[in-house]
DNA sequence: TAATAATGTTAGCAGCGTAAACATAGTATA
DNA sequence: TATACTATGTTTACGCTGCTAACATTATTA
């Protein structure tokens, strides 16, 4: 075992994408994450300044590769429609953000201000450029001000949709009006993000 | 001074939210909440298990609130059409969500699992259910199905912007398109539902 | 009135993020 | 090549945290 790591730095990033993904970001201690690197507690510090700075770093590797997946999406199929094509990135939008739950909710967590981590910043407003393209695309001569606001209204609804879905399990709770209405969504996601994202 | 408080639980809570809305629930401590209502540190354990407990409380307490405002807002003119005391619900639901937005994010945090907390599970329940309401009255005659599927489409649509716009701050780091588009949403903020929630 | 339950305090544990002091390894310069 | 400097690791320690256990006081009930 030599003394210096040699890629420490990186290591920590994966192992705290490991357990983040793993536990949530709540119960994730540094010294559980150094642990995992087999390092001492407070080797981390030679490369992060706080916790957060860590914690940012997890977040945009998030951010990126949500980005790939919605690129991925939009231009997967040729034959597709625009419009399919956009449904089809909604679903895996949708798909990331149930899957990846623990780090999709770090990704949005008010612990992180992104203003303070500008390459946070870019990552997330790179996945924000995929949408606007599409969208772009679907509404050909659009206003640069209503392509906005379709923007921002299709974020919100899938980003609103996996957050309602993931968050409170609450469609375990047979019997309310709200998990009920969320069982039936989840039944045939594509069918209803077809709906939701049209027009 | 009195050994025994008398109302040590109900006023801890109402500590709890005033700290919580204060300084975010992640930098709200037990022992702080404590002190605020000039008692001991482990005081708190003889009304909650464990802190959980509490910010459930918390939460419990925003979302009454919140289905409070909902009914308010839905009620709140006879004369509107029900289209337009719709856009206002909504916009009631999106300003309590910017204006308490501590409590809001505590409200769906991940660190509170709802389905350990009945009573909370209810009270976010009820909230949903104003929604089911006045969308059932907007189209008569709909489908359970459908209904389920435009109320979720509904509130994943608010929710979805309450956490975009409150998130990252993302409309101050100007030049960033993502940026730019919260702005010109955030500007007419109910044109914008008008907009998002027709249909 | 005496036993019991409810509700408060004090003391102390282990885990946390972080800073300071120190140790070692890699790199640049004489 | 020897030496200074920088980068990167460890050890130790501090104050704060959630929480438990043991004890003290008050309220309730038999």
């Amino acid at each position: 075992m030599k003394y210096h790591h040699g890629n420490l730095k990186e290591e920590l990033i994966s192992s705290a994408c490991k357990i983040c993904e793993a536990n949530g970001h709540a119960h994730m201690s540094l010294r559980s994450i150094a642990k995992e690197a087999n390092v001492s507690q407070t080797a981390p510090y030679r490369h992060f300044k706080t916790k957060e700075d860590l914690l940012a770093e997890v977040s945009k590797k998030g951010f990126e590769k949500l980005g790939e997946i919605l690129n991925q999406a939009s231009g997967q199929n040729e034959k597709m429609s625009a419009k399919e094509r956009f449904v089809e990135m909604g679903l895996a939008y949708v798909k990331f953000g149930l899957e990846r739950r623990n780090t999709y909710d770090l990704m949005h967590s008010p612990i992180i201000d992104k203003v303070e981590f500008p390459e946070l910043l870019e990552a997330a407003s790179a996945a924000f450029d995929e949408l606007i393209k599409i969208i772009a695309e679907l509404n050909p001569g659009i206003s640069d001000t209503d392509l906005s606001r379709q923007c921002i209204r299709h974020w919100a609804q899938v980003h609103g949709l996996v957050d309602l879905v993931g968050d409170t399990k609450i469609d375990e709770s047979a019997g309310s009006n709200a998990g009920d209405a969320m069982s039936i969504v989840k039944k045939d996601l594509r069918s209803f993000l077809a709906m939701a994202l049209d027009s």
